[in-house]
This record gives structure tokens, C-alpha cells and sequence, in this order.
DNA sequence: ATTGCTTACTAAATCGATTTAGTACCCTTA
DNA sequence: TAAGGGTACTAAATCGATTTAGTAAGCAAT
């Protein structure tokens, strides 16, 4: 049987609002009697129930995560990272999962602001082009902290990585290992993360006085790691004219080092491949590899802290400002030569 | 503005009884109303709040679901399938991590029965004995079923692989490939998927005559890739005597396939490794390291599809029998050979 | 002794739904 | 025509908390 407010005021002999008052120490209620009410409170175990209190207060206690998939062993950590700060503060997370399409990221959205959470993080799907969901989002109040891939169209809080400085340092290192045909993998043509990506593969290639070349950008379909190691195994078995490949993905190292095992001969002065990665070590015994870390964890808390801290402000009633923050990857140019 | 049943109602003049009746379809209302009703209620995208409805029904159509950590991906996949499969029913998925941890276990437990959740997926801390919070979920009326690493103390659902035979399956691979030396690991001496596995471990010794040893039984402190890494390291360049290891552990795959890859030497006829991973592939191009994949995201599946229907037999008031599933990996005698 | 001001408490409304117990109204049937 | 029964609706209680608007008692000041 749970025990409710009410209960306990019977058995005190006060009324159920002297306990509301006492618990959450209302200045007009007697010392003696807060104490008397807690110590009791304390004793039969009692704690409001969220979802009563929510009828009043509209707080759930609840955040809600949208990712593109859990495939990515980058999102593993990221979510790791949310939950264990979010459950530090109180508040439970729940996930869900948009395969990478606006369509369903729009049908999770719903699903989040139906059960009325308090905060609702998304990695855009990378074919997201309308954003009325985010709008919506933001019209009922709740809060909203794009990470990842987000978009300059919505006015929110921000979390993601400096992509372009990344993207810039990748594919300089292969530039300078001496690659000159250096092959680009894009997973999308319309999202953030991956516009900012291309910005700084061509920012280096331009830098050191490579002609872009149209024919070296790949568009990937999808991010599967078993696609990754198929296309390497086509590539490598062709004669393509391909010297580097950057590969701004987090889930295709794995089909990567994959084939790479699965090579008996030696891969020396064959193409040399640089990704974006969660896993630790840089290159897993292949000197043709280079993994460049990112951590999702980290990531992660920072997005829970962000949304703490406007929550805060908004208790304090205080206007609200956006924090747009651009992580930096563990690795940087020094690491990488 | 959200709107809310009385809202409705006040515009089509007639009682939030109607209203509710009407969208529950009660037979005592008319056909016509219903329908001028469900038309008005879709128009302005009415949907009713959980949180509200939650009073009178006692159901949050959340559910919870603790794990020991999220480094390990065959979770990951796992909690995609809970998650595609719960979210397709509307139920939200709610995730939290023990860290392996009895104590932390406790503390999640609390933390959703707080919440009122409609179900709780466990799969067991590794030292967990004790069963205080879970006979707790059971008087608190909330389903319970526990997956992976479960218990036969607490009757409630369970599904998890047949340890003992996947254990037998891998042993005997071993043994067949000529191994006799060999090693054991193992991360816990109490929890029951410990005690199967090393079941299955003995059988298969026991079965080719060859004598247990009780020095090549290994036990894990902790689960990490990298300390398998630093631990296979150690042992190929000790002068052991061992020939096979079986790992019965999904997360440290990882780690070995990072140290072979580094093996610039030919290693054959080293040490013969065999192993649980969620991991596509068998071998990663290593001819002396097996892979039994085991599919967590199908196990997902199975959990909420043994909630869903306890639900279902509660709604029509049925007696309650619980389900014990053992699921078997993909891979069998016939495949390992 | 009346007014005014604390102090310490409570009654009742409220949040948004569901559900029980009625109540009109009409149509049969004896 | 009065009793009986079905249809279509509504009033009011309820779930478990919070909060607004009181109120009663005690004390000081006029």
C-alpha cells in the first residue's frame, strides 16, 4: 500500500496541508511541527508522488534523448554520459531513436511532448530540413538543447563539436603524409555537422594548394558498419587512384579495422585512412589508420548541464540566454603528425 | 496552450464526461456524438495527459531498465530492441546502469519505483545476493523481469541465454581445436550467469576427459576492453603454458581484437581464444579467436513482448504464470566447427 | 475594550483526467 | 395511464499532491 500525503496527516491528527507545508518548509509552520512531520515522513518511508505533484507543479522529472541511431558506438557513450549526470540530478532519461529520419525524429518529438518531459535533447537526423517539430518544441515551453548535428535555424541551447577545426586537422594530417587524391566521405548534404565537415576538408585542401575535386566526395547511404567495410574491400581491390580517405563517421572504424585485419599482405603506401572514432587507441595496430577520438560521454554531460542551468535561471525567473559550446576533440594538431 | 478534455468539452457544450466517454468509446454514447467529438478532438490534436490520467489508472506506460554498464555493446543492442519494441506499444523506455554494483542497483531500483513505472528489466549486478529491492518491486505491484543475468531465488519473467550449453559449445570448440590447458574467465563467483557458464565450462571438460584445474580459472575484476587488452597482452609474452581461453563475456572482444591487430608476428599456433560478442563476424580476420555472437537486441524484444503480455493477462484479470525463455546465440555446434 | 498584527494552522480550489451514480426523456406494454 | 425499460447524457467524487485564501488564538498598543 503507498503511502500518500493524506495518509499521514490522519495519522498526525493535522491537516494534509500542514504536511505539504511542513515537507517543503514553508516559513508558516511551527518548527516543532515541521520536525514532528518529517521524522514521521521519514519513518513510513513516504515521497510524493511525481505524478500527482505533476498536475500542479508540470514538472515530470523526465528528459527525453533523440538520436540518430545506437548502432554508433559514439551515442553509447554520449548516452552513458547523459544518464549519469542527469541521475546525479533527479531526473530520469529516456531514449529514443530516429534511424536518421526526419519523419521519425517528428514522430518521437511527439511522443516526448505528449508524456510532457521536462527536456528534450536531439541529434538531428541528417535528412532534417523542416523544423516545425523544434518549434513546436519550443512554443510549449519545454526545453530544447540540440547537440551533435543541430542547425543555426533554431534558437535553443547548442552542443557540438568544432567540426570545422576537426574536419580541418583530419585532413591535413593526410596531406601531410603526402596525399594529394584525398577522398571525402559525406553523409549528408543538407545537415549542420556535415556542411561544417566539408567546410573544413576544403579549408586544407585549399591551405596547402590542392584543387578540389568534385569526384572525391562520397556520398555515404548509410552509416553501417558492414557498408564501411564493403565499400574499403571494393576500394582497396580496385585500382583506384585514391591516396587518402577521411572519414568523418564515427561507426565506420569498425568495419574499417575489420578489413584491415583481414588482410594478410602488408598495407604499407596503400591508401591511408583517417575517422572520427569512440574507441580508444588511435590506430589499432594499423600505422594507415588514424582514429581521432571523440567523446560522447563528455559530450554528454555537458548536455544535462546546460539544461540544469537554464532550468535554474527559469526558477529564478531570469531571461534566458542560449549557450552555444564547440567541443574539442581529444586529439589535436600535435597529436596527430 | 495545451488542450485539455474540459476545454473540448466547453466548446462543444457538452460535459468532459461526453467528452472522455465518447473518445473511450462507452456504449452510452451515441454514435453521432462520438463522432463530432473524435472529429473536434483530432482537429486540435487533442491527446489526453498521461500525468492526469495516471490518478485513476496507476499506469505511466513507462518502463525501466537497468544494466550493469553501457561500455559493453551487447546492452546496447539489447536497448535498442527494448526500445523499438516498447516504443511501438507507446510505452517510453527509461535506462539506467548499476556499474555492476549491488548497491547502485538498489538505488535504481527505488529510483523508478518512485517514478511509478509500469515495469522493471533487470539484468542482475554481478554481486548482487541480496533481494530485498526486488521482492520490493514485487509488492509494489510493478512487473518484473530479469534478463541476462538473472536469479532462480525471485519468481518473476526471465529470459536469457542457455549459458551452460553456449559455454559447453564454446569449451568443446577448444577443446577440438586441440587445446587442453584451458583458461576460464570468470566475473563473478555468486551470479547465477557466472555459475552456468562455468557449468557448461566443466561439462565440456568433464565430457573429453580431461581434469579441471583449478588454477586456469581466471576471475575478472572488471569488465573493460582495455584490461583485456593489458591482460592478453601479459599472457602471450609470459611464458604460459595455456593453449585456449575462453572468455564467456560479451565487452572484452574488443580488446583482444586490438591486441592481435598489433601482433605485427604470425600467431598461429599461440593461444586459441573463444568468446561471446555482439559483434558482426566471427573471427576479424584471426584465425585463433572465435566469436559466438549473441543477439542482445533480439533478447530486447523478448522482454517487452513477455511484459506486454502479462498486461494483457492482468487487463482480463487471468492468473499470472511466468515465463522462463532461454534464448540461444546464433551461432551452435555445427557453425563453431 | 477595541483594533491591529503576528503566528500557526486549515478549508477548499485546483491540476486533468476517469468513473460511479444518477437523471431526464422517450418508447413500450399491461 | 402508470409502471417498466432502454437510451443518452451529466453531476459529482476521485486520484495525490500544491497553493490560495482564509481563520482562530495570542499578544501588544491605543
Amino acid at each position: 500500500m503507498k503511502i500518500t500525503l493524506k495518509e499521514i496527516a490522519k495519522q498526525l491528527n493535522v491537516s494534509p496541508t500542514t504536511v505539504s507545508k511542513a515537507l517543503q518548509d514553508y516559513p508558516d509552520i511551527s518548527a516543532e511541527t515541521k520536525k514532528k512531520i518529517k521524522k514521521y515522513a521519514k519513518q513510513v518511508g513516504y515521497t510524493p508522488s511525481i505524478q500527482a505533484a505533476y498536475l500542479r507543479t508540470q514538472k515530470t522529472r523526465i528528459v527525453g534523448v533523440i538520436v540518430p541511431n545506437f548502432t554508433d558506438h559514439f551515442y553509447n557513450g554520449l548516452i552513458e554520459g547523459v544518464i549519469e549526470k542527469a541521475s546525479k540530478n533527479g531526473y530520469l532519461v529516456v531514449i529514443l531513436q530516429s534511424g536518421d529520419s526526419q519523419k521519425k525524429e517528428k514522430k518521437m518529438v511527439n511522443r516526448l511532448l505528449h508524456q510532457q518531459v521536462d527536456g528534450i535533447f536531439i541529434s538531428l537526423a541528417r535528412d532534417t530540413i523542416n523544423y516545425d517539430h523544434l518549434n513546436k518544441i519550443i512554443e510549449s515551453k519545454t526545453s530544447l538543447t540540440l547537440f551533435d548535428n543541430t542547425t543555426k535555424s533554431i534558437n535553443c541551447n547548442k552542443i557540438s563539436f568544432d567540426e570545422r577545426n576537426e574536419s580541418f586537422v583530419a585532413t591535413e594530417h593526410l596531406i601531410k603524409c603526402g596525399c594529394k587524391k584525398i577522398m571525402f566521405f559525406r553523409d549528408s548534404l543538407v545537415s549542420q555537422k556535415s556542411i561544417d565537415q566539408f567546410i573544413g576538408y576544403r579549408k586544407a585542401l585549399d591551405q596547402y594548394n590542392i584543387p578540389f575535386e568534385k569526384k572525391y566526395v562520397h556520398i555515404t547511404e548509410n552509416k553501417m558498419d558492414d557498408d564501411a567495410y564493403e565499400f574499403i574491400k571494393a576500394l582497396y581491390n580496385s585500382k583506384s587512384e585514391i591516396e587518402g580517405i577521411f572519414i568523418p563517421n564515427h561507426v565506420i572504424s569498425l568495419g574499417i579495422i575489420k578489413f584491415f585485419n583481414e588482410q594478410k599482405t602488408v598495407f604499407h603506401n596503400k591508401i591511408k585512412i583517417v575517422s572520427f572514432s569512440p574507441l580508444n587507441g588511435q590506430q589499432w595496430g594499423h600505422s594507415n589508420l588514424k582514429l581521432i577520438k571523440l567523446n560522447g560521454k563528455k559530450m554528454g554531460g555537458k548536455i544535462i548541464k546546460s539544461f540544469l542551468n537554464e532550468q535554474n535561471l527559469l526558477k529564478m525567473k531570469l531571461p534566458l540566454t542560449f549557450s552555444t559550446e564547440l567541443l574539442k576533440s581529444k586529439e589535436n594538431i600535435t597529436n596527430l603528425k
